[in-house]
Order: C-alpha cells, then sequence, then structure tokens
DNA sequence: AGTTTGACGGAGA
DNA sequence: TTCTCCGCCAAAC
C-alpha cells in the first residue's frame, strides 16, 4: 500500500542501513516513488536531533561526504564504524 | 505566480 | 581533481 509520504519511506530505507555501509541520496529516491535526490537531501536536512536514524551512513553519490555542518560528526562516525572515506 | 534556496547528480572543461 | 552548468523538486518569501 502506498505510503502517504514518501518520508516515512525514507525513514525506513535509511533505518535498513546495514552498520558499515553507505547509500546516495540518489539511490534512496530511486526506491521512493515521488521522491528525488533534491528531495531526499531536503528531508535529511530537516531531521531533528534526537533522532535514530542512521543518517550519516547517508553519502553523496561520488562517495563524498555531503557540504552540510554536520558532515564532521558524519566522518567521524562513518569511520568508527570502519567506512574508508576518500 | 515568480524567484531563491538547498545534506544532490551527471556531464563537460 | 576541482569547478561550473544544468536538471530536478519542495519549501519559503
Amino acid at each position: 500500500m502506498a505510503e502517504p509520504d514518501w518520508r516515512e519511506q525514507l525513514y525506513t530505507l535509511v533505518a535498513m542501513i546495514p552498520p558499515g555501509t553507505t547509500t546516495s541520496y540518489g539511490a534512496l529516491a530511486q526506491q521512493i516513488s515521488g521522491a528525488s535526490a533534491r528531495s531526499v537531501a531536503r528531508a535529511m536536512s530537516q531531521l531533528p536531533e534526537g533522532t535514530r536514524l542512521p543518517w550519516h551512513r547517508v553519502i553523496r553519490a561520488d562517495g563524498r561526504l555531503p557540504d552540510h555542518p554536520g558532515r564532521d560528526e558524519q566522518a567521524q562516525r562513518l569511520r568508527a564504524e570502519g567506512v574508508f572515506i576518500r
């Protein structure tokens, strides 16, 4: 059944990302009907601080970290999971 | 209704 | 490798 909000699907997908792995905004968008890389990025920027979602596992399609104020913390968390970052 | 603004993506220089 | 340009799309003005 179709979710009323594609954001719900997004949160679900992000929550399913296995530790030590990463995915991109575009990859997520392709799995969600009605979403686009741009929309996903915007949705992620609006996540509350206390979220349980592993948001740090979502990076850019080119393997780089996204341009946002929390990229420092993101890099730290990813390294803690053994993820190699260019 | 038109413009600006992004945690983007891909192609071209 | 880094930068620019363009397409994309929802939200804020």
